[in-house]
DNA sequence: ATTGAAAATATAAGAAC
DNA sequence: GTTCTTATATTTTCAAT
């Protein structure tokens, strides 16, 4: 497998998931490196696939994207599949799609700009193959969302 | 309130959440912009905080947190509060936390490194003043996690 | 608000340790 | 694997439109 995550990588980690502008002189300094070593590691970071991408973080509600919801999905068949991967991925306002345990087999997260679009999310929903029900689960209120910790204790090194 | 955002605004978002490392020229270049002008786009985007900020996105799995769990909290009492929400930011590995309409009053997405790690988290939560009861969902495979959509044809420009 | 160009800065590659 | 050096490229500022 690949080498492992070391205890600078994750700093580096967390450092440009706070701020992924910084120069890596900047950075270096942060954890104990020369800017060289910095870039050499953060390259190494991407070319393994531990940093999938470099993005921006966009205020929902800047885009008409006002409205957020999960939506378990029920069915009568195995859903784990491609056909229906990309059956959830062809529909743009869904953000998430996961497979899990219960009595539902998918959890979808779905942002729209008015709950009428969001009514039509679910009607397409239904089109999938294998989709038997929906049930919504609407927010009032996001109090945060953050990157993943990569900085806890309790994770081994 | 802030100005519009305008088509162009909406095409420098998608390419910078597809790609933030690119370069102004090669940014402008997509929007039929010039690097100047992108660039001064994007200062503003982010001045107004359309642009909240600029991440990079680490695969869950390379940094020991591979178990995903959704997480709806019951309570006795109105959670959308200062203190319930920083009880929950406490928690690290709690990535988001939203107030949601229906049975229960919370849903929390967390990540831990193992099921023994992710009980740990639910036993936190239960002493948050309020919280009667968890229901938790556990991910089998996630299908995909990607930036929201902001060139949808359906939300108002 | 956009352009084009100049100056300041950062990235990326390479040699030495 | 790290550091230092050098060349390349980009970001950032500014005057002009």
């Amino acid at each position: 497998m690949g080498a492992a995550v070391d205890e600078i990588d994750l700093a580096l980690l967390a450092a440009l998931q706070a701020d992924a502008t910084q120069a890596y002189a900047d950075l270096g300094k942060r954890v104990g490196l020369s800017a060289g070593s910095a870039h050499e590691r953060v390259r190494k970071l991407r070319e393994r696939g531990v940093i999938r991408r470099t993005t921006i973080d966009v205020d929902p509600a800047a885009v008409n994207c006002g409205v957020l919801a999960f939506v378990m999905l029920q069915a009568n068949a195995w859903m784990g599949n491609p056909p229906t991967r990309d059956a959830l991925a062809a529909i743009p306002e869904i953000q998430e799609a996961h497979i899990i345990a219960g009595s539902a087999s998918l959890l979808v997260k779905v942002r729209t700009s008015t709950p009428e679009q969001l009514q039509a999310v679910l009607r397409q929903a239904f089109d999938i193959d294998g989709v038997t029900g929906t049930e919504t689960i609407v927010v009032l209120e996001t109090f945060f969302e953050r990157p993943l910790n990569v900085t806890d204790p309790n994770l081994a090194g």
